[in-house]
RNA sequence: GGCUCCGUAGCCAAGUGGCUAAGGCAGCGGAUUGCAAAUCCGCCAUCGUCGGUUCGACUCCGACCGGAGCCUCCA
């Protein structure tokens, strides 16, 4: 359990589990085994969905680019009583309804840039590994069968509870129809007998289908092994569902789950007071402002819209700033506001892109991430300046993933590379040595952005038909309007420039040379 | 009622037992600009309230007030 490589950085982790931060120990030596409960798709996805996968997403990115090898799982519910309902409800199938989902979800991820998931494993296509799972928990006694219907028997489990430090006595289970059938209230369904006209899998039970945590369990161990190395979700799904695995999957392997259980804290919408979840606490007397202005997990919310709504009015980038401006265990604030903010804030990089790419000719877009990290020594050529900024954000990302910390030297970053701009006049001229550093520091960007999965491609234009044209008539109306402003007739300059900005267009006079910009 | 967690500037949001309490947005002043825009420089918080521990707390402990999550499906 010990990392043999001396070479790996140290990396602390918070896990709910322990509840404190303990230095990264694999289960084998430079690998890392990681597991992200998935969405159950029965909807399209929202905001809620995309928070855990641009996390993990970053957490693996920081790791890979730190030496270790990354394994990362991501399953998808795609049987479930929801999506029955749902599919019901449409008139199609539980299948086709579960892969239109998984495709929304898909396309979302990869709009944000997602893309290190490595295996999506569906529960339907582990309905075999889940049964035999299901058997070795009614061998070793913790287990029950009652009336087509399998039971985990959480009183023969001594330290179930654990995640989340509660008793069997304090949870209150499923109740409902399926009390009766349970030994006791807190036990949970691994398999449950399907009702006529549902969707069922033989089983030694008779037909039916698994349980809300058995998949994880089941899957988990198939790809990553019994005990892995990390095991991610969103804070609400610690209990039960986390909780549960945890019983499951250590009550037949006799041995920890995940080392370490990483928890995203919930996107909340900004004053779109939702219902009031859980029991009522005990003052009467509420302030009503605070009632009605009082923030809610966006999956409790009306503001919980398709996904692909909000990507019509805000850019992947500024989604992604947003997700990763916040500490990943904190709740983030989300609305409309905070979006438009993050774009703004999101901006500065892609001027600075756009100004470097004018002095190198040099398409930032297309400079390599380096891909393992290097010592300080591989980026002197960037400056003292620079190298300590690097060395501040990969000691916060070193450190329980602190994207926020890790952000925040990053707009440093930003205002750095401009002064240097600034104070050796690049835009007008070209001194090789400062050129060369420029080029260095810009390295050092594109290495860090890439850490954090951002600014990987060119944003997309406005696509539109004429945009060639449009281009044509820009060139013509700065260089009649340059004229203009040589004759000093501002006048007509600022008519000009008015005009535009009124279109939407802005004008920047730079000194080598005048540039447009959609706003 | 039980279990977690949070309360930092106008807004968002890091962080620390004692050194200048990050960063972003907004605002203000300056440099630059024909004027702007962009960029740069500067300004803008004593850390929910009240007690306690300590030489010293915003950071630890307690109480209180306010907010969030979970205890039922949830990313």
């Amino acid at each position: 359990m010990a990392d043999a490589a001396g070479d790996l950085p140290r990396i602390e982790i918070y896990s709910t589990l322990t509840r404190k931060k303990t230095p990264l120990e694999t289960v084998q030596p430079g690998h890392v085994g990681m597991y992200l409960c998935g969405p159950t798709v029965y909807k399209p996805s929202h905001i809620g969905h995309m928070v855990g996968p641009v996390i993990f997403d970053t957490v693996k990115r920081h790791l890979a680019y730190s030496g270790w090898k990354v394994t990362w799982v991501v399953n998808v519910t795609d049987v479930d009583d929801k999506i029955i309902a749902e599919s019901a409800a449409r008139g199609t199938t539980m299948a086709k309804l579960a892969e239109e989902m998984t495709a929304d979800y898909l396309e979302n991820l990869a709009t944000l840039g997602v893309t290190g998931i490595d295996v999506m494993p569906k529960a339907t296509e582990h309905i075999g590994t889940i049964i035999a799972f299901i058997e070795g928990l009614i061998a070793k006694g913790m287990a029950y069968a009652s009336d087509g219907d399998v039971y985990f028997d959480v009183t023969r489990d001594p330290d179930y509870g654990k995640l989340t430090n509660r008793s069997v006595e304090q949870t209150q289970g499923e109740g409902g129809s399926t009390a009766e059938r349970k030994r006791s209230a807190a036990d949970f369904a691994l398999w449950k007998q399907a009702k006529p006209g549902e969707p069922a899998w033989d089983s030694p039970w008779g037909p039916g289908r698994p349980g809300w945590h058995i998949e994880c369990s089941a899957m988990s161990k198939a790809i990553l092994g019994p005990h892995f190395d990390i095991h991610g979700g969103g804070l609400d799904l610690v209990f039960p569902h986390h909780e549960n695995e945890i019983a499951q999957s250590e009550s037949l392997h006799d041995c920890p789950m995940a080392t370490y259980w990483m928890h995203n804290g919930l996107m909340q919408a900004a004053g779109a007071a939702g219902k009031v979840g859980g029991r009522p606490r005990g003052g009467e007397g509420s302030a009503d402002d605070a009632a009605a202005q009082a923030a809610t997990k966006i999956s409790k919310s009306t503001g919980a819209e398709p996904f692909k709504n909000l990507l019509a009015r805000h850019r992947p980038e500024a989604i992604r700033v947003l997700l990763l401006s916040t500490h990943y265990r904190s709740p983030i604030h989300f609305g409309e506001e905070p979006l438009g903010e993050s774009g703004r804030a999101m901006e500065a990089f892609e001027r600075l892109f756009a100004r470097s790419e004018r002095i190198t000719a040099t398409d930032f877009y297309g400079l390599p991430c380096r891909d393992r990290r290097a010592g300080d020594a591989a980026v002197a050529a960037a400056g003292d300046e620079v190298t300590a900024l690097r060395a501040k954000f990969l000691a916060a990302m070193d450190d329980d993933f602190n994207t926020a910390i890790a952000m925040a030297t990053l707009f440093d970053l930003v205002r750095v590379v401009n002064k240097f701009i600034d104070q050796h006049g690049l835009e007008t001229k070209k001194p090789a040595a400062e050129l060369a550093a420029l080029g260095a520091m810009l390295l050092v960007m594109r290495e860090l952005t890439g850490v954090l999965g951002l600014f990987l491609q060119r944003p997309r234009q406005a696509a539109g038909a004429d945009e060639g044209l449009v281009a044509q008539l820009m060139d013509l109306v700065i260089e009649i309007r340059a004229n203009a402003r040589k004759a000093k007739d501002f006048g007509t300059a600022d008519l000009v420039r008015n005009k535009l900005t009124a279109a939407g267009i802005v004008l920047e006079d730079r000194p080598d040379g005048t540039g447009w910009s959609r706003k």
